[in-house]
DNA sequence: CGAATTTGACCCGCGC
DNA sequence: GCGCGGGTCAAATTCG
């Protein structure tokens, strides 16, 4: 493309064909923006797949475990195993994994591809130029990372379950922990991926549908607001953490909740939604996704803002305000996206896109199950 | 009485 | 090395 334009520069005298040249070019960038567009779609769709797979795998090992209570934990370990299959593939689909990927599951998988791509080999040899170009405005990130965030998680697992299997010598174990924990950062930049849920009042955090047993609490030292340090308590191993920090004044109930890591076990049925929405999110973040699809799949009328940071890669979501423009339909939601490599997404990086409702059914009748949420953790006492 | 919360102590990385 | 600050632990306390 840029040697079209060169020429174009060098030659002025082929005025025609050059214009010709031109408008190729544009046709050219559109179906590419186009393609792009696939590229995400197609991303989110695998996110929220593999996502799904692993909340049902959850269940499924949930119901299976009283059976085999003995080998509790090596079921957890060969499950762990099994996401870092899946993840894989997912990243790059034209690995052959073989270990114990299950042949149903990349039928159905390849069966969506099909749908996305609808069927034509012309978008499909697209979607890797897509990728291509992806990777060229992004190349700290890799389709690998994936791969590397979920071995790390798995090593997590393991590193808790020494924890639990000798509390005896907590000291040795958290020494263990720390020693994987160094041994995961020498992997290429990459650390944990965090989900930030901005919230005028606490609903949204007692709507996870989690038990989350406090285990701190701190004041930052500039305002004198305090931060809250919670764990789930639903299993004994999660390593999922999440931290409430107040904003603005005493009386203003505005909440900033911070999620961190991947529940190993299963949620209740009504808090899948939202934590679908932000684990697809983080795979989003860690499939190494400059750019990302309509997250508003998940959160319609509401502002996704999708941030990568140096430090840490983080999904915003914010539920202050409602995403509700008079000039649009109330289908459609908006997603800004901002991708930047310093610590503040500078807002000339970062861009709106509207989507013109993604399945605009699936989404509502997904976010409706929301609701309920209050009510139900309301009687598991205040967080 | 067991479970959850509170809260000061403690740990550890980071900047000076 | 030292102090600071964010994050975590765990004894004491409260809660159900
Ligand atoms: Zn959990």
């Amino acid at each position: 493309m840029i040697k079209e334009k060169i020429s174009s520069c060098v030659h002025p005298s082929d005025g025609i064909v050059e214009s010709d040249k031109e408008v190729e070019l544009d046709a050219t960038k559109a179906k590419l923006e186009k393609v792009r567009e696939e590229n995400e779609k197609l991303k989110l769709l695998l996110s929220t797949v593999l996502t799904d797979y692993k909340s049902l795998q959850m269940h499924v090992s949930n119901v299976i475990r009283p059976q085999h209570e003995a080998s509790m934990e090596l079921d957890i370990n060969s499950h762990d195993d099994f996401c870092v299959d899946v993840s894989l593939r997912l990243g790059r689909s034209d690995l052959n994994v073989s270990k114990n990927v299950d042949e149903i599951d990349k039928i159905s998988l390849d069966k969506i591809s099909d749908e996305i791509s609808e069927g034509s080999d012309k978008k499909r040899s697209a979607l890797g130029l897509g990728f291509q170009i992806q990777s060229c405005e992004d190349p700290d990130t890799d389709p690998t990372m994936k791969l590397d965030y979920l071995s790390k998680d798995f090593k997590n697992t393991k590193a808790d379950n020494k924890c639990i299997s000798s509390r005896k010598d907590i000291k040795t174990a958290r020494n263990e922990d720390h020693q994987e924990a160094l041994e995961v950062r020498e992997h290429p930049g990459l650390k944990k991926t965090r989900v930030c849920v901005k919230a005028p009042c606490e609903d949204p955090s007692i709507n996870d549908g989690c038990q989350w047993r406090k285990y701190g609490q701190k004041t930052a030292k500039a305002n004198p607001l305090p931060r809250a340090y919670y764990r789930c308590s639903m299993s004994s191993n999660c390593p999922v953490r999440k931290q409430v920090q107040r904003c603005g004044e005493d009386d203003t109930s505005a909440y900033m909740t911070t999620y961190e890591g991947t529940h190993d076990h299963p949620l209740p049925m009504e808090a899948t939604h939202m934590a679908a929405g932000t684990s697809a999110a983080a795979s989003l973040l860690q499939s190494g996704s400059s750019s990302s699809a309509s997250l508003s799949y998940y959160f319609p009328f509401h502002h996704v803002s999708f941030s990568t940071t140096n430090a840490h890669p983080t999904v915003t979501l914010d539920l202050t305000r409602p995403n509700y423009d008079p000039n649009q339909l109330p289908a459609h939601s908006s997603l800004s996206f901002s991708s930047s490599s310093s610590d503040r997404p500078s807002p000339s990086n970062s861009h709106t896109l509207s989507f013109s409702g993604l399945r605009s059914q699936a989404p509502l009748t997904k976010y409706s199950q929301m609701a309920p949420l209050s009510h139900q953790t309301k009687l598991s006492g205040q967080q």
